[in-house]
DNA sequence: ACGAATCTTTACAAAAAAGTCAAGATTGAT
DNA sequence: ATCAATCTTGACTTTTTTGTAAAGATTCGT
């Protein structure tokens, strides 16, 4: 169980964007040198933040990224979300339309129940995490993940 | 961010054999036919939940595979972590040993809060099932979460 | 002892993911 | 107009993960 590469270089670009320049933006070969990924793969990345509608990019001399919206505006799941493909994917034990769909696999989808349980978790904790969030002290995400509790119970 | 492919089928094959057949234990030709996988894979599948210790083989005629101690006695989360390798490995923001440990890769760990906190909620799930309670109804895996609470707060 | 049923291991092949390269297109400053 | 700095795209290479194949070793019942 992890992130994907592309998840997790895609999620700190971003967040060197939010952080850094939130005014002029930052090129590739800055958030490159800042993450220590090479030009290429940033550029890549980049690509996908652009087309999922998170961040603006301009060309020529002045050029760069930036957020397309606000951070507070941004939420974390559907960044990871266009990174890393689908959200907690279980290729056999659930087709795409949702957690509660026909498992199309084994007699019986005994491991339903730990993917469902994992999923209620990890979702409720990116769901309430914006970018703005993230970018403040560990304090502070700590009291952001105490809600938690009202999507469990 | 999803679980591999030897996550998930490995802990198929545990949960079969739990269910199934507690006293005899299951063959591989008959795991394979249940979750609908090559015997092959099934027996590397196996072999790594043997190594790790979740349960017992024996050859011959009689022979087959049996967990290794009672139900309730296994935790999901070393499984997962000896099917998957390393459990929320990040590679670069944590060094192996531990979540506490120093970020060797960018100048600030902006994505550390993150991966903490969804670390924090998997683990608290994880680490509280058991597989005496997977093999239980979904209304008992749910009350198996509240607990969440505890870890986070 | 024999043989059938089983597990065991190593090496290999296929598929997916990750990362790189190179050529092109656009823009703003001068 | 020109140039340098920037983004953009598609094809390619490498690495990792996944899955397969085949030959071998062990055990139990007869």
């Amino acid at each position: 169980m992890k992130f994907s590469a592309q998840e997790e270089y895609g999620l700190r670009c971003l967040l060197r964007i939010a952080k850094e320049s939130p005014d002029d933006g930052l090129t590739i070969p800055e958030i490159s040198a800042a993450e220590g990924l090479t030009q290429a793969n940033v550029a890549k990345l980049l690509r996908i933040l652009r087309m999922g509608g998170f961040i603006d990019s301009s060309r020529g001399q002045t050029g760069g990224y930036k957020l397309a919206k606000k951070p507070e505006e941004i939420l974390i799941a559907p960044v990871l979300s266009a990174l890393g493909g689908r959200l907690f994917e279980s290729s056999f034990c659930f087709d795409h339309s949702g957690v509660d769909s026909i498992c199309t696999h084994s007699i019986d989808c005994s491991v339903r129940s730990l993917w469902r349980a994992v999923q209620n978790a990890v979702d409720a904790v990116t769901m309430k995490l914006t970018l703005r969030d993230m970018m403040n002290s560990e304090e502070q995400v700590q009291s952001v993940v105490t809600p938690l509790v009202e999507t469990i119970n």
